[in-house]
DNA sequence: ACACTCCGTAAGTTTATACTTACGGTTAAG
DNA sequence: CTTAACCGTAAGTATAAACTTACGGAGTGT
């Protein structure tokens, strides 16, 4: 399976999602993390080893702490997605627009 | 609820995305989508009726068929999601950079 | 009027997954 | 060595959502 559908199931979730917006604030521990969500600890790390095999998420041990941060890998792969989608959907438009043009051509 | 997010929770389903990822090859009726799918096509529908909650697809009706077509608006909201993700994930590895050079002065 | 095609929705079932509690491992500190 | 903090995983449950079948409406042709 490709990184960026991997992410797009990781970001398909509400709770998930809203974890993964906490480690843009910078390096966080898997405390700091759960602090004030309406979860559980172990349902944060559940979540973080989703985040991290889908290319989101990366950790760093520091003595018994675990830090969470941001990893650029699953963003880049879902952008290029988005990008190769975005190219296929103009072209399609262009051609649509062709042949609208060749439709109007022929009703002449 | 933003309409990024509601992209996010729609792209997240795999079957939902080989469906938005039909839609690419330019406009096609719900038979069309559905033809060859493993799943029924009422349950096509529905995922269309998702897609199009989250701005991801359009309808045209066209004597007794609906013909389905991608919608750029959800594709932009995902688009500025991410790049407002990107941007602030970049300040905060900034930030931590900096913090790394402030300790880097400090034990010399 | 009738038949046929194409489709959306309702109702119910099944399946995936988000979640909790319980537990054990690892590290640091007293 | 004991205690405590921090965390991941296992097992089981609960809930959300993907799916099916059944149905009816709307359009088109005969």
């Amino acid at each position: 399976m490709l990184l960026a559908e991997r992410t797009l199931d990781a970001l398909g979730d509400p709770t998930r999602r809203l974890i993964f917006k906490r480690l843009k604030g910078g390096n966080k521990s898997v405390e700091e993390v759960a602090r004030g969500l309406s979860v559980s600890r172990p349902a944060v790390s559940q979540h973080l080893k989703v985040l991290k095999t889908a290319g989101l998420a990366v950790v760093r041990v520091e003595g018994t702490r675990r830090i969470y941060s941001v990893d650029t890998r699953g963003l880049t792969a879902l952008r290029g997605w988005l990008d190769g989608f975005w190219d296929k959907t103009l072209m399609a438009f262009r051609d649509a627009a062709e042949k609208e043009a060749a439709r109007e051509r022929e009703t002449r």
